[in-house]
Parts: C-alpha cells; structure tokens; sequence
DNA sequence: TTTTATACTGTATAAATATATAGTATTTTT
DNA sequence: AAAAATACTATATATTTATACAGTATAAAA
C-alpha cells in the first residue's frame, strides 16, 4: 500500500472517526470543519487522492458517498459475495464483488473463498435455489460428484463434475435443465472451485 | 424490545444492507426504490417509526443520517447451535447447546438468536434438509406462512405456521408428513421464534 | 527543468436529499 | 365508537451536498 501524506492520513481518521461515531460518513463540508479547512475543494481533492490510492472509493453522485476499501476485520474476516459472472472476467475481480459479509472462513469444512449467488434454477432439486449464496472454496481440485463452479468457454456455472478420461459432465439438478457435456480434446474448461456450504437468506 | 411491523422489518432490512453493501445508509428515494413506495413519504414515515421503537436514530437536517441503535457486538459474536429438543426443556438451556460458532448475527435479515440444526425431512421440498442450521430470530410474531419453530405440548417442530382465530396450522413441506392442526381451545402452542435463514455445511 | 502531486482558498451551481403538508384507506388500540 | 397507529400517494421546497472551475503556492518526481 502506498503511504499517505500526513494530511490524507487526518482526513482518512476524520472518516472513521465519522463512521465511528455517527454510522455513517462525513460530507466534505463536515471534514472542512473538522480539520479547519475553509473550502470544500480541500476536503475534495484529499478525498480524491485516497481514492487514487485505493484506500477508500467514492460513489459518485450521493452523498456521503465515502467508503473504507479493505476493511478488514480483525475477528472474523470477512468474505465476498459474487454473482455468478460471464466468461472473460477474472471472478474474483473487484468489480464482481456485490458486497462482503461477514464470516468466519473457517466456520465450513475447508476455507471460504467467496460466496456465489446463484442464479436461476439449475439446482432446485437438491435445495439450492435463486440469490443463495454457495460458500466456494478455491481449488482445482475435485472428486466426481462435487458441487462445482466451473468455467466454460462461454460461461461460468455451478454444477456437479463428473470427469473421465477427457470427458466432463456437468449436471444440473433440475430435470428441466440438460446436462452439459464437454469434450476436452475440443473445448476447454477449467474448475474454479467446489461448494463447501451454503447460506440463505429468508 | 417491541415488535417490528413486517414493513417495519422491510424497511430495516433495506438500512442494512444498504451499510453491508455500500458502506453507507440508504436515502429516503433509495428505500422507496428497493422496496417499491412511490412516494417518499413512505420511507420517511416508516424511519420515524423504527425510531419512535429505538431501533435507529436519525440525525436531523443531514443527508443519509440513519444509524441503527444498540448495534450488537458487530465484531465477531457467536451464535449457538441447538439440536431440535423435546418438550419441557428450555431451548436455549446450555444442556441443548451442541456447539457456538463464529457468525456475525447480523448477517441476516434479522438478529439470528439461535441455529437449529434440522432432524428428519419435513421440510425437504424446500430446500430443507437433514442437518441444514436453520437461523432462528427469537419472536412470538409471525405472519402466516412464516417458518416457525414452534412448541406444541409434546413437541418442538419447524414448519410454516398459519393461524386463524383460534385454529393453528403447522405445515410441512414434505407430502409424505401430515400437517398439524391445533385447536388453541384444546392445547397449548406458542411461537419460539421465525426462520431468518440457513446455513449448510456440506 | 518541466511536469506532477500536494495543499489549500474562494465561488458557484446542479443535483441530491430531508422534510413538511395534504390526502386516502385500513387496521389496531383504547 | 373514537382515537391512534399503520401504510401509503402526491406535491413542494428549503437545505444539503457533490462537484466543477479558477486561482495560489510549495514540494517532489521525471
């Protein structure tokens, strides 16, 4: 992590401290006030420049807008949740990321990675519907029969792995749905890593 | 701590996750727009609902001034695990504490007082299986079609529960399981508490 | 040495936001 | 039976707030 200026550092505190304090962040105005500048374009670019240097972000166009990037927590850790996501893009990648919860990594059988939040209805028939969030663990690792986030040419989804020889079957649980089948002599695919758990949100 | 209405809950839920997610409270149009109000209003009247309950304060003449109040321990916090017990024992009681583990009870919707750890199948087609933790929010209030834990005079049991005047109605979601009726007339049953999420652990 | 980053003041304004007021309708409490 | 709480739509507006633009000055990097 680049090092803040001693000014960027202030303003950083006077965040926490606002969020802190009130539970939410502070407005430009209130920073000024609070570190004694006398034009809000103070506050703005120090904002600005810790937003350069990916300590905070900024949502444009609302207010109090400001938010701690990589708050990490001390206790727990906490976790992305990630929506299932089209080829191309590195999964993990910040701009998937929906938002982080909070939870022990280890409260599952093996680590957490992320959540996925599933999409559609492939996997009703075993209890996995729409907007849960399936606890991924990373690894290419697999038996046959794991619960599987793989990665297609065009796609990226959750389903059970069964692999022979240069053959992968992919299987839904839903018997609206057809299983996928893969040739690895002609396509590629690749596990991104297997279901350890799941949470669900009434 | 009084009951929320199941707007009320709408709307507090809507603060949260909007904390979770962007790091900051919700507007007034923000509300409206996730839960569907056409007028801002709506929002605004429900707001100085939850805070005439103390469950959030809002600080005047400032944008996004929402804070929820009496914040449990948004640390760690550690939420014990109990296994469907029979009748006559308290369900919290440290002898049916199979285990703690390390969520943040506020990962939910609402506060998780308890996991359930589900015996037998009668919730199955929906998603409910063996083994599953269900997270219990401690309240006798429940709308119909609720999934409660509910304790009937022989028994502790999750189902959905619907109630007319003095006619209880305790619904499985497994064909091959019975609904329960009770006549409040004849027997006693009360409401421990409503289903708020679940976790799996494969 | 020229650019770039830091560190501000000062002014202005479009857009975001809280918040009041006026209604209607239903449900719950007293 | 009346009052109060719930649950909204609809409109309006003062205020808050983000954010752009124009400067000044100093320090650090290229």
């Amino acid at each position: 992590m680049k090092d803040l200026t001693a000014q960027q550092s202030k303003v950083l505190n006077c965040i926490e401290e606002s969020i802190n304090k009130t539970g939410f962040p502070p407005t430009r105005a209130e920073i000024c006030q609070k570190l004694g500048f006398k034009s809000p374009n103070a506050a703005e670019s120090h904002l600005r420049a810790l937003e350069k240097k990916d300590i905070i972000s900024i949502a444009g166009g609302s207010s109090r807008g400001i938010s701690i990037k990589n708050k990490k927590n001390s206790s727990g850790g906490s976790v992305p949740v990630i929506g299932l996501v089209a080829a191309g893009s590195a999964t993990l990648a910040s701009e998937n990321i929906e938002r982080e919860i909070k939870v022990d990594p280890s409260l599952f059988s093996r680590n957490v990675d992320y959540f996925l939040k599933v999409k559609g209805l492939s996997m009703i028939e075993d209890g996995i519907y729409e907007d849960d969030l399936v606890a991924i663990h990373k690894t290419n690792d697999f038996k046959n029969g794991d619960l599987a986030v793989v990665r297609t040419e065009d796609d990226v989804t959750l389903k059970y792995i069964f692999k022979e020889n240069h053959k992968l079957l992919l299987k839904p649980a839903n018997k609206d749905f057809d299983p996928i089948h893969i040739d690895l002599k002609n396509e590629s695919a690749e596990v991104e890593g297997i279901s350890v758990g799941l949470i669900r949100k009434n």
